[in-house]
DNA sequence: ATAAAAATTTAAGTATACTTAAAAAAATAA
DNA sequence: TTATTTTTTTAAGTATACTTAAATTTTTAT
């Protein structure tokens, strides 16, 4: 499977499955950098390959041949970014940019070994889930911290973005995986929410919110 | 630059630069399981790009950015072979087949960290040095075992093969870097090498000592 | 419901990286 | 030295992965 095919198939993935967005061509597209009629054609293709079910003018849908390898193109992601993170000390921005390249040059052999290198974790470092070899995903329950409800205490569990700054920010202000916050304000209008972290209080808008999940913490 | 750019400036390095074999077309064609139609096209775009110089029926020979390109992947493979052979215990078979797929897709920046990471080396499992950022390459002078003298002792300094036959050979036989040897015969007619390691008697044919490197050793 | 706007697909064309078959040049052998 | 063999190149064609521009379909707004 070429580079290009593999990086269509997982756009479909994480668009459909992932973040719930829309996955007619146009925004695979967009998402890639190509123009709506080059993801047409690939979408066409792929329908052939049996990856992709394809009718005109309808969003794209994984068939479970296309699901299983962008589990597989996933699992090898992860795998890395948890390796790069933990061995090489690279931070949540770097090891995103380089697992996108990685991820198409590894065989299932080194993946695997590599997992085990790492002691078969679950979780890579943005809290994502690693797939098994099989496909198995495990799934942490949580919600988007743009919908907790004031007053209660929250751990993050995800932090889902590829962006260098979101990263510097959550960082700076220790926003990281684990951490305890609570949520102050839920403000409609402006859609923005107050949390305070470590005795801080923060003010983030729903670009923000929307990438960061939390889960309910139970104070024992 | 492609994937297959990568491959056949590599290519011809290697055949011309260490292996001292014709790097014509077609010879480069034959490395890469392509046809000597395809090498020719190949090598006038490497000749626009400046990367080969290129006349029509003589061999292929790298322009001054050429090498550099070369050299710098050369890093990378090595660099990776280090890396998989150290802290994921892949024999040295597997880290060839694994390093000429990741050379490709890893940026300067990766190469770095895992080269810091190794602390520094100078030198891959086989024996080959890794070139350094600026392109620089030890050259430590050794013999092919098919050339070493009757009698005397020698230190085995490089394996240059990616069979996995012949690396299970010499792991089964202590042929390995470092490994003192002491050569016995050199049978002109049969062109076999007759040669003890570890007390062990070893009659090996041209195509075994052709690959295998070796440096005088001096009896302190 | 219909016209205008927006999105999607089709069509035509390009670059890369190959293929096979033919033509041309170089190497070799009588 | 000339003919034959071998090698290399050229030519024509294919698949992939794109592009822009035009045509078509869908969506939205009135």
């Amino acid at each position: 499977m070429s580079i290009a095919t593999e990086n269509f198939i997982k756009a479909i993935y994480q668009f459909g499955k992932t973040q719930g967005l829309d996955t007619k061509p146009s925004s695979i597209a967009k998402k890639l950098n190509i123009s709506s009629a080059a993801a047409t054609d690939m979408a066409k293709k792929l329908a052939d390959k049996k990856l992709v079910n394809y009718q005109k003018y309808k969003s794209l849908l994984l068939t479970k041949k296309g699901e299983e390898l962008a589990v597989q193109i996933l699992r090898k992601h992860r795998i890395w970014e948890t390796f790069l993170f933990k061995h090489l000390n690279l931070s949540l921005h770097e090891i995103h940019r380089e697992a996108e390249l990685l991820e198409h040059q590894t065989s299932d052999f080194l993946a695997d070994k590599i997992h085990e290198h790492l002691g078969f974790p679950n979780f890579d470092p943005h809290g994502d889930p690693i797939p098994s070899k099989n496909g198995e995903i495990i799934d942490i329950p949580s919600i988007s911290l743009s919908n907790a409800i004031e007053g209660k205490l929250y751990k993050v569990v995800r932090l889902q973005s590829d962006k260098k700054d979101f990263f510097d920010f959550c960082v700076d202000n220790q926003l990281l995986n684990g951490q305890i916050i609570k949520v102050q304000k839920q403000m409609e209008s402006t859609r923005m929410t107050q949390i305070e972290v470590e005795g801080t209080k923060l003010l983030l808008n729903k670009e923000f919110t929307n990438i960061i999940n939390v889960s309910e913490y139970e104070v024992e």
